[in-house]
DNA sequence: GTCTATAGATCGATAGAC
DNA sequence: GTCTATCGATCTATAGAC
């Protein structure tokens, strides 16, 4: 048996697959309500700011993991094949091999009134130079247009993937993308 | 001055605005109405569908100019090197040199319950085929790989230039996309 | 902390006058 | 075709008992 919703965080990962599921503007209260198991009392005793703040909160974690298995990973690596290894490895588990979107590409395709727009930019950010950073410690010529092009490539195979409803396609092209990546630290 | 809204079609650009600036759950019917300059009661006359048939619409009139000024040209071109070139220039023009989303793809990533997903799986499934079928005539070696990675990529740039706010992600990504693309039909 | 009840606004959609 | 008025549902958010 789970652990019950003693605080904030444990609602967090209910709470990003709602975002994720129904988009910001989608996600109701009483979806919220049904999918964290915590009624609308308890929601905003622990989220005061209501949805807006449910949403950082959740940005916030993601920024927070991808920092601790992404980004740093990426900055600490001293062997440059095995790091981009790594991150493939982190990214498609996190994505579930593309049964999950990405929320924070979706906020930035969908948030209204950018509300979010800081936060959107500060995590493409964030990984683009990680990643620019160990390209360039290993030599590879072009290493910011390089990262820029992969991490943007990411987020196109996980609209792909979601729009043909294939998970092959996820498969498929981060496979194949890894490929590339590897090919220039030659 | 423009035109009078006389017709279902002259309402589709506007429509199509405010499904990308808002999404499909935050484009109210008060926005619509607004940004249409129709009634609800003229919204309504034009669309008894509501809001799913104006969203219906707005997608098959995307098709239709893609089917137009992307897919059919790249099947019936005859100089391979052309024809990437010229659906590039018409992506970059689309796209607006990416101050304008993809609206079928934020539909892939935001669409509540998937009630477009078979138009928007339709969309991206004939863009890759198109651009196969030119790569493959042109005698590239796994042309449907390169066609499904290159369709990806371009989401991919539309979600990182609206992400970092930054159209110059745009143009530098997509002209390197289109080097590379040239490149492999040598 | 969690619950019910409900406020107050806004939602999509409809009706009917013009 | 377009307008205003309005319906009933749903929305976010709050209040107050427990």
């Amino acid at each position: 048996m789970a652990r019950a919703v003693t605080e904030r965080a444990d609602a967090l990962p209910a709470l990003g697959e709602v975002f994720r599921a129904h988009g910001y503007s989608g996600a109701s209260l009483a979806i919220i309500s049904e999918a964290t198991g915590l009624g609308k009392g308890s929601l905003y005793h622990f989220f005061p700011g209501g949805k807006a703040e449910m949403a950082e909160a959740v940005l916030e974690e993601i920024e927070a993991w991808f920092a601790r298995r992404i980004f740093e990973p990426l900055r600490e690596a001293e062997a440059p094949a095995a790091a981009v290894t790594a991150m493939f490895e982190n990214v498609t588990a996190y994505f579930n091999a593309g049964r999950r979107i990405c929320l924070v590409g979706a906020l930035a395709l969908g948030d209204p009134e950018d509300v979010f727009a800081a936060a959107v930019a500060r995590y493409f950010r964030l990984w683009i130079e990680a990643l620019a950073e160990l390209l360039a410690r290993a030599g590879v010529a072009g290493a910011e247009d390089l990262a820029e092009q992969v991490v943007g490539e990411i987020q196109g195979i996980i609209v792909l993937t979601k729009a043909l409803d294939d998970t092959t396609v996820f498969a498929r092209r981060i496979g194949d993308l890894e490929r590339r990546v590897l090919a220039r630290l030659a």
